[in-house]
Order: C-alpha cells, then structure tokens, then sequence
DNA sequence: TTAGAATATTCAATAATTCGAATATTATAA
DNA sequence: TTATAATATTCGAATTATTGAATATTCTAA
C-alpha cells in the first residue's frame, strides 16, 4: 500500500489541513456542527470581530471547508462536508489521549 | 450539543492540527502507516535532508502525533495513534471531493 | 436616492513557520 | 580511545499567517 502522492498533492492536502491549524477557525467549525448559521449569529456566539471573522470565513471558504450561501445582505456559512467535523473530532481525540497520558508537551504550546 | 470548550482546549487542537499542515509531515504520515521507521529509513523514501526531517519528527513528538523508540544510535518512529490517519484520510476526501467539484480555488494555493 | 445594516477586502505590523547550514550529542565498531 | 554513523539541536534568513484598523461593497427599508 501506500501509493505515492504527488508533492502536489501533499501541498494541498497541508493546504486544506491548515484551516485546522488555528483556534478560531476551530470554533467556526464547531459552530456550524449543527447547520449554517449567517455571519452575524456567528459574531454574536464567538468573541471575535466581524472583519476578523470574516478573512477567516474567507480562508474557509477558500480552501473548501465552507460554503456560503447569500441572502440578501446576509451570508449563511456551512460545512462543505460531514467529513470534517469527524477529522477534527479525531484529532480532539488524540489530543484527549495525549493530555491524559499525561504528555508534558502540551502544556507550553503556543498560545494566541 | 456543542459543549462549550475553553479557548485553551481550542488553542490545544489547533496545535494538535497544525501538525497536519505541512507537507512534509503528511508524507511522514503516510510513511509511518504501516508501522514504525528509522529516521535512516525515513531519509531514504523521503526527499528530505536529516536536519529537516529531524525538525518535523521534533515537532510531532512534542505535539504526541509520534513516538520513538531509540535502540543504540537508532530512533523508531510510529505514529502515537490509527486516529491519526483517519483524520488525515477524512481531510484527503474532503480535498478530493473539492477538486472533483472544480473548486478552482485550489489551484493556486500556498505552494513550497 | 439615501441611510444604515451586513459582509468583505485591503493594508501594514507583528508573530510564527520553514529550512539550510553548522554543530552537537550519542552509540558503536575498530 | 577514537573515528564514524545516526540523530538532534541551534541559529538566522526567508516566507507565511494573523489581526486590527480602515475602507469598500451590497442590499434594503424608508
């Protein structure tokens, strides 16, 4: 097994990891774990600023881990795949293991 | 549902993520699958330099998506859990599902 | 039409990642 | 012991990510 990957394929599968790779993001996803929600509800949950919420919205959107419907003024964000809350979900796992296994590593990691 | 989790718990699987977004430590991933490997080893099926493939094993270590296992002036890696590669699968379909879609987006991503 | 609401974009400063190069550490065979 | 092999670490430069602030765009109600 293990079928070799392109370089090219490598970079875009970091590249769609990535928007894993940051706190807030992870909220926005958990946040729309139940349904799509429009950017103010979003704002209204999280403690984040619209601007902010919105490039990371556009990092999302572009690297296909949202979608975005528009309604009038409004844009309702979803989940472009189940998939995704269950790769997040796996890696919590992990890191619920690791926490308890008592790894020292996690304590000091970069924080924002 | 949605429990409420902390900023810490987040900035935690964001680093826990982060791992994931990089190419070279994909491709590690994919190395490791089928058990563990030498860093000698590791260097031989990877492009890669020994100091940078020591960079990327370092920081999987610290963030427990690795284990060694050090005999005489050896190190053996493998993966810290099966989860791991079920993420990284999910998050591969996800890619895929995208590019099948024509995402353009993913055309011209953050390429190394 | 125009004011205001909702959302998106741009820019610039700061922080974090990545990686080559050099060097350090550790183990073992001679 | 010492040379060599295997691996790890440190440092600095280049690139990339993150975010606040300012501004732009789009829509709708009046």
């Amino acid at each position: 097994m293990t079928l070799p990957k392109s370089k090219q394929i490598y970079a875009l599968h970091a590249s769609i990891c990535q928007v894993l790779a940051n706190p807030k993001r992870l909220e926005i996803i958990d946040q729309l774990q139940e349904g799509e929600l429009s950017v103010t509800q979003l704002t209204e949950t999280m403690k984040i600023s619209q601007a902010n919420l919105s490039q990371h919205l556009s990092v999302m959107r572009h690297r296909g881990i949202v979608t975005v419907r528009r309604d009038g003024a409004n844009s309702y964000y979803r989940l472009a795949s189940p998939k995704i809350v269950r790769a997040c979900a796996l890696m919590r796992e992990v890191l619920l293991e690791n926490l308890e296994s008592g790894a020292e590593i996690l304590r000091n990691q970069t924080k924002q």
